[in-house]
Parts: C-alpha cells; structure tokens; sequence
DNA sequence: CTCGTCACG
DNA sequence: GACGTACGTGACGAGT
C-alpha cells in the first residue's frame, strides 16, 4: 500500500456495464433458489471478473485496477441534446435489481468501483486514462466499445475480453481509417444510430475517413467545405454544420471531469477469501463458490441457508456489550481499518456534543465490521472536573483526533468499501468538516423509508426494536435530561463504548437485514436512485446555507415590537380590560362570554375556538375587537417566528443559515425542513413576503429562484388520463379558466375572476380528495352548493372520480399506494372505520400524486450537481416545487437555462408524461425579488 | 408535553 | 342518520 502512480505502473480500466450487458444477454435467467431474486446477470459478472483476475495474474499484471460503471442514465450529454440515447430501451425489469448487486460483487472481489451522477462510465475511463498517462503509466482499457478507441496510443490500448484481442492504434485505424486522436472527427460526421448520434445525413466511416483525412481535421473539413468536390456533400457538410459540431461534443469524451478517488486509490488488492466467499455464498453461486474457493486455496464454506432464514440470522444473534472494543492506539485502529478493508463494508456512526452537525464537535467513532464485532474510538472525551473557566483536559487514553482521522479518511473515501449508516447525512457533514468525504454510502433509515413509508417510523431505537428485538441503551441513560443535561464528551468513556458501539452493531444489523428485502418489497429502485444519492446533494446544500441579512431581521422585528404594543392596547381598550391576547383561551372568554359575541363554538377540549375563520366571520360582522387581534396575530407570528428566531440561527462563523433536511420528513416522499423550517418563509401577505427581502445573495451574486408551475394537476391530468386537461396544460391555457369555462359554461372570453376562482378552489380540491364541506369553507358558500359544484366537475370530468375510486381501492386491496417511480406509501387506516375512513382515502388520494411531484424535483436535485459543473453557482433551498440558487451575477441565464432544462426533463427517461412540466424563474439581489 | 394557531407548498 | 372532514409539513406561545 501506499505506492504512488507513476511511471513502471500499470492500470486496468474494466468496463463494467459492458460486462452486466454482455451477462445478462448471453445467459438464459438465473434466478436465486431461495426467494426467486433474478441473479443471471450477476453470476455471468462473477464470472467474468473471476476470469478477468485469473488471466490478470502472470508478468504483466496491472499494478492499478477499477471497474467503472455508468450512473442515472442522464448526463450532461442529455443537457445538450435531449435526444442522446433516447432511442434505449428501458433496462429489463429483470436486470434493475441486479445493478447494485453488481457493486457489490465488485466489492467483494477488493476491486475499486466507480461510478459517477452525470457523466458515463466512458468519461470516468477517459479521465482516469489521462491522468494515468501523464503519471507517466500504462493504461489497458478492458472494452471493445469503438467510443472508447479515440483514448487508444501513448501507452494505452484496449483488451476486448471476450475475443482475447488487444486493440491498438493499428486496429483503431483499420476500423475508423484515421489515428485515434481523429476519431471523434469521423464519428461527428458518420453519426451512430445506437446512441442517437445525428452526424451527417448521408455520410458514413468510409466516407467520414476520406474526408478527415483529405483536409487534416473536422474544424477545417467545416470551414473549407466549400472547397468539396460532389455538390451533394458539400451541400449536407455546410447545412448540417450545427448538428455535426453537435455530435462532436456528444462523442467527445470527458478527460478532466471532477472526480474523487485518485489513481493511487486504485491499487490492486487481493480480495479477502472470507468476503468473497460470503457474498457468492449469499447469491447462492454453487459451482463459482467451490471454483473461486479452490483458486483461493481454501475450503468452500457450507451452502448457505434459505435466504429467509439467512437474513434473520444476525438479528438472532444476541447483543454482548462487554465484546465491544475500545480503541486507544493506532495499531488498534489499523486492525479495524483492515477487517472494514477485507469485507468491503463497515457500519460507522459519529457521537458529537449536540444535534447540530454545524455547530457540534465530534467526540468518537464507532465501527462495526459483523454483527456483535464493533469497537469505539474515542476522541474528544474530557475530565470531569473543569476549571476555572469550564475548559476541562482531555481524558487520558485516547487518540488525537487528527492522527485518527488521517487513518480512517482513506477507508471512508475508499470507492471499494461501502460505508453503511443510520442516517448518514448526519455523520457525513460533520466528516466533512474535518476534510472526509464519505462515499460510497448506505443508509438504514432510508432503507426503511422506501420500505415502510406510513406504517412507522424510521428512527434507530424503534427500528432496533421492531426487527431486531432489541432495546438500545437510551441516550438519555447517560446523558440525563432537563437542566442537569451533559453533553457526550462528558460521559465517561467506558460507558460511551457500550452505547456508541451499540449504535454501530445495530445499524449493521439492519443493513443486513433490510438490503435483501428492498427487492422483495420492491423498492430497491426507489432507494438507489431517490433516496441514497439524495445524501450527498442535501448535505452540500445544507452546508452552503443561504445568506440572511440580521441588520433587515432586527429592524423589522422591532418595527413589529411597536406595531404590536399600540394594536395591544387598542384591544385592550375594546375588551375594558388587560389580557394576554395571546391565549386562545382568554381571548374566547373575553370574546363569547363577557361580549356575547355569537359563534362561539367550544372544541374537544372545551376551549372557544379563535382560529382566523372565526375570527374573520365576526369582524365581517363589523366587531373591531376581532379584526385588531387578527392583525395582531399575523404580526405577532412574524415576529416570534420569523424576524426574532431566524436571527438565532445564523451562524457566526458564515454568517448564513443552515437547514436541516429531512428525507424521511413526510410519508409520501416529500422533504421536511427544520431547525430552522426554511421551507415556510411567508410570502402570500405582502408583510409577510417582505421577510424575504432579508435572504440575500453574497457581494457580486444573484439568488435564483426555479419553480414548477401546477405539477400537481398536471401530474393529476397524467394519472387520471383526463384529455381536456393535457390538451389544455399542451397548449398552455389557463387551466383554472379552462376548468372554468368547462364547469359552468362560460365561454373564456367572458371569464370573471370570481367563476375562476372557484374552479380553482376546486382543483385544488381534487388534488386533495375533495369533499363538500371542505369546498364550502374553502369558498365560503353553502354546503349544498359546494356539492353541486363537485358533482358538476365529475360530470365533466369523469375520469377524475374513476381515478379517485381507484385509487382508493387499490390502497384497500393493496394496503399501499405508489407514485409513478414506485415510490410506495403504505395505508394502514384503509380500512377503518368511522371519521378516519374519510381521512385514509383522501390521504390515499393525494399520496401518489404530491408523491409523484416529490420523486420528480428529487431527480432533478440529484442530477444537478453534473449539471451545474464549471458554473460559479451553487444549490441552496428546496421548497418542494422551488429551487433557490446562489450564482455570480454574469452566469444567472446560463444557470437558468440549464437548471431549467433539468427540472423540464426530470421525470424523464423512467416516466414519460402525457404534459409538459413548465419552470419559471426569477432573479434578484433577494428571494422577494428572486421569487 | 399537548394544544391551538398559522406559516408554507 | 350522524359523524366531522379538504392533502402534506414545522415552530411558536400558552397552559397543562
């Protein structure tokens, strides 16, 4: 280990995409015997990287090795030509499950695995090839794909596997007819028809070659074209000059795209036996177990159980704490280093002295390699007593933080170990601010999460509980609660063993669990595509935070302070007597009781209600006293909740606010924000929208706010397949007019906004699982009226009601409901009886339809980051159909057109929609103006 | 710690 | 025939 890339080295670049393909398609299906999981594609893998390693072995064995794989299937090609691959075929249903599997495999064998969000694995190769090249090494690329041959000379050549034959420049040139650096310029011209190439209509290699090689290359070929003999090519070379200028970008590969690992992360490494023999064993591989057991030159291990049994093995398995090692040195934390090393992956959790991943310092590390077999390295622990300033020493025998984290970065960053977590987003930001960048990941609440929406929550201890049968030691055990409360850099360090590597072995022990169910529940694309890769965008966001201007908080806050004191008094005045105005429960008094006021309604907990629906219908009846109190209120809410609070949550070292997200936030997919919730900002009250004005762009920048406009219907018009309302959101129309003109039969040309605000209602409405009442106090009309207006809609819209009906009974049959990703959203009160009926069907209604938004911005969130590459912009705020971002003032139309075009195209290849997804965008020093 | 209220999509 | 209802969130102050 340790030896840096440079000249006498080796590197083998393997396409692994192409072998899962090449598996998948030669094989007739394998499935595995136990649960019936479609393993064909990756047996045919095994097998082949295991041939791969056996005639890899002799004199001229690589020194460096990975395998590559592509990632998503958008890329920043798509960016530029939507139609690159759209001609693909969805991936067999068979094969999807079987993707990550792959990873795993490799994995297994030690080799590094890469893979990368917006760019091909042909990008990944070609990078990696460069950088290898100008170390001074060698480069084999283990492919046949003619996209790859432009790479091929100075010291690198190709190795088709399956024909044994090498491929240099010789052969690169008997195939395109011009050296390897040419490549591309035939390829622009001829086009390809498999990746949707356009190139030049009519011209094909053969004629791509003589050209090229007649003027030298394609930027003179373009620019001399008229200088072309045959009129007919000259004509398609001078009119076409944009689409072929195009497919040059399209077939160019990427050589300096941003990329993690290092070369030196790539060294060969034999595989552990006992891993690799462990997952084969797992995927029930019988021959290739013995095969590649024997090579080893170990005995096979015993046939493994029926899945079923297997996976409920490590939950039987009973907790001893007492085994829980405590690392004090760095020989011991090299051991675990290794045995993390030698599976492939490691359960790792962070204890930190608060909540906080911004603010909070790190106090130790658990890991745990096997369920049972976990360790804690404490790091920050102090003595009890203090002195005279609080600052306590550090307690005896434990490592320095930064000799720790030096030996554990290369294992967190190592591309070939998974890292698997409880909620990694947390334990990766605070990695990340001592420089680690923890990947790859896995994370068992997000498992649950895709598994369990709706039927529980996701936290460690109720996991624990529910499908290991076990009790973690609760927190609050060591830490107290209340106002005696320490933080856990206070708790002494044999305890914190118990507790923090308990955190390890659980989580490790769910991840075992929980990975062989999500393809039974299958849900195993939602996981790998709109929760795991989630991680790393939101936590970036989250560190950015967004700049907020204290000086416009503090001022309006005390504008506020004054507004409300003369407002109290009023009221006051009005009452004949002093109270707090805020209690609901003195204001009913004062308002029903003493002043008599009718409407007085009591609730299940027998206070009045003054929710800002009563409160208006009396000031509507010309009481002052309740129209005083609602303004009050409204200020009071800004100020507790917006002008003074915010100001608590900049930060003092970047002066911004940092959100938490929460990606298990709300049961249909959607994020939740918290701490603070940016994610509630007012904006419908011209008072309330001012606040804004306090979210600023850094000196020289510009905010950029994206949003969607109607998703949900047009989502609804999709799902429910209601052909007035696609044509309508086709031609862009005013849906809510259209709705209108439809419902009540007036033309759109003698549309009133009254009519129109009533079918918006109504939209809204059926979005939601309408019902009468709800319209009618949504309208404020009566309940009758209400009723005829929805059952009008569904007369001229039947198809609206046959979806709902549906739906519902497909959540009665099913016990769930899912979004048109497959995100699932279980419904256990489906079947209820009584008033929560009518809540579980209109839940069940709504579900797959803001579900379905949710999944959408999700994939736009995720593909943005490749998106945004080279642009001086960065992603701070999701707001469930917004975007916010923070760009240098001369990119903002760059970014919006790019940002734009991802969020258009986001649903897009796995959903194709019968709508358009529209974005608008705005731009200004401030989200007021940007919105 | 629960409730009522109100901010957002 | 009566129930009581629009869907999804988070944060605040009051009052237990």
């Amino acid at each position: 280990m340790g030896t840096t890339f440079g000249k006498g080295c080796h590197l083998h670049l393997i396409d692994g995409s192409a072998f899962i393909f090449r598996a998948f398609h030669a094989l007739p299906p394998l499935t595995r015997k136990s649960d019936g999981l479609p393993v064909g594609a990756v047996s045919g893998f095994c097998n082949m990287i295991h041939k791969y390693v056996e005639d890899n072995s002799g004199p001229d064995a690589p020194t460096h090795v990975a395998v590559v794989f592509d990632k998503g299937s958008h890329t920043f090609r798509n960016d530029l030509y939507d139609l690159y691959k759209a001609n693909r075929d969805e991936m067999p249903e068979d094969l999807r499950p079987q993707i990550p599997l792959t990873r795993e495999a490799t994995r297994a064998f030690n080799i590094a695995c890469l893979e990368q969000e917006g760019f091909e694995a042909d990008d990944i190769i070609a990078t990696l090839t460069r950088r290898a090249v100008e170390a001074g090494g060698r480069v084999t690329i283990i492919s046949s794909d003619k996209d790859l041959m432009q790479l091929v000379g100075n010291g690198v050549e190709m190795l088709d596997a399956m024909k044994g034959k090498r491929i240099g420049v010789e052969e690169v040139e008997e195939k395109f007819g011009v050296r390897p650096d040419r490549v591309v310029d035939v390829q622009a011209l001829a086009g390809d028809s498999v990746d949707n190439i356009p190139g030049a209509p009519g011209i094909g290699i053969k004629t791509a070659a003589l050209l090229i090689q007649e003027f030298g290359d394609l930027e003179t070929l373009l620019d001399r074209a008229d200088e072309i003999p045959q009129p007919k090519r000259r004509q398609t070379l001078i009119e076409h000059r944009a689409q072929i200028e195009l497919s040059k970008r399209l077939v160019t590969l990427d050589q300096a795209m941003p990329l993690e690992v290092t070369l030196d992360d790539l060294e060969v490494r034999r595989p552990d036996p006992a891993s690799l023999l462990a997952f084969l064993n797992q995927m029930e591989f019988r021959t290739l177990t013995r095969r590649i057991a024997e090579a080893l030159g170990v005995d096979a291990p015993a046939a493994a159980d029926p899945a079923p049994a297997a996976a409920e093995a490590p939950a039987r398995l009973p907790f001893t704490p007492e085994t829980y090692e405590c690392v004090r040195d760095a020989a011991a934390l090299r051991g675990w280093i290794e045995a993390a090393q030698a599976r492939g992956w490691v359960a790792v959790d962070t204890e930190t002295t608060g909540l906080d991943e911004m603010r909070c310092d790190l106090v130790g590390i658990s890991l745990a390699v096997e369920p049972g077999r976990a360790c804690y390295i404490p790091l920050g622990h102090k003595t009890g007593g203090g002195d005279l300033f609080g600052a306590d020493a550090l307690a005896e025998g434990q490592m320095p933080l930064s000799e720790a984290l030096a030996l554990l970065k290369p294992l967190l960053e190592d591309p070939a170990v998974m890292k698997i977590g409880q909620n990694m987003k947390y334990d990766a930001k605070v990695l990340a601010r001592h420089g680690i960048t923890v990947a790859p990941i896995d994370d068992t609440m997000l498992m649950s999460y895709a598994m369990h929406a709706g039927l529980h929550g996701h936290g460690m201890d109720a996991l624990s509980e529910r499908y290991l049968d076990h009790s973690p030691i609760p927190i609050k055990s060591l830490l107290g609660t209340g106002k005696a409360q320490i933080t856990f850099d206070r708790v002494p360090i044999d305890e914190a063993v118990k507790y923090a590597a308990e955190d390890a072995d659980i989580t490790l022990r769910l991840a075992q669990l929980f990975k062989p169910q999500l393809h039974r529940a299958k849900v195993t694309t939602v996981y790998e595509t709109l929760e795991r890769p989630l991680v790393a965008v939101l936590a970036e966001m989250e560190m950015t935070g967004i700049k907020v201007d204290r000086d416009t908080l503090s001022r309006m806050s005390n504008a506020f302070a004054q507004k409300m004191a003369g407002l109290e008094a009023e009221i006051h005045e009005l009452a004949g007597e002093r109270f707090n105005v805020g209690s609901p429960k003195q204001l009913g008094e004062i308002l029903f009781d003493k002043m008599s006021l009718s409407g007085g309604k009591k609730g299940k907990t027998g206070a009045y209600g003054t929710g800002a629906d009563v409160l208006e219908d009396l000031a509507a009846e010309g009481h002052d006293l309740p129209a005083r109190v609602l303004d009050w209120r409204q200020i009071a809410k800004l100020k507790s909740t917006y002008t003074d609070a915010l100001q608590d949550h900049i930060h003092p070292e970047t002066g911004r606010v940092h959100t938490s997200y929460v990606i298990t936030g709300a049961v249909t997919g959607r994020l939740a924000s918290t701490d603070p919730n940016l994610q509630n900002i007012p904006v419908r009250s011209e008072d309330g929208r001012r606040i804004r004005e306090a979210f600023v762009a850094d000196a020289g920048k510009v905010l950029v706010s994206l949003d969607y406009s109607q998703i949900e219907l047009r989502i609804l018009a999709h799902v429910a397949g209601i052909d007035a309302l696609k044509q309508a959101f086709r031609d862009g129309h005013d849906i809510h007019a259209m709705t209108a003109s439809e419902m009540f039969d007036v033309p759109l040309d003698r549309m009133t906004p009254e009519i129109r605000r009533r079918a918006k209602a109504i939209n809204f409405g059926v979005i939601y699982g309408i019902s009468g009442f709800g319209l009618a106090r949504q309208l404020r009309i009566p309940r009758g009226e209400a009723q005829g207006f929805i059952d009008r809609y569904f007369e001229r819209f039947p198809g609206i009601r046959a979806y709902m009906e549906a739906t519902v009974a497909f959540a009665k049959a099913n016990g769930y409901v899912q979004t048109l990703f497959g995100r699932r959203i279980h419904t256990p009160e489906i079947g209820a009886k009584g008033p929560q009926a009518g809540f579980a069907q209109r839940a069940a209604i709504n579900a797959p339809i803001q579900g379905t938004a949710a999944d959408i911005i999700r994939r736009a969130m995720i593909r943005m980051p490749a998106a945004l590459g080279g642009l001086p912009a960065r992603m701070l705020l999701q707001v469930h159909d917004e975007l916010v971002f923070e760009v240098e003032a001369g990119a903002a139309d760059d970014l919006i057109g790019r940002v734009r075009a991802v969020m258009e195209g986001a649903a897009m290849p796995a959903v194709k929609l019968d709508v358009p997804l529209v974005v608008d965008a705005g731009q200004g020093a401030n989200w007021a103006a940007a919105h």
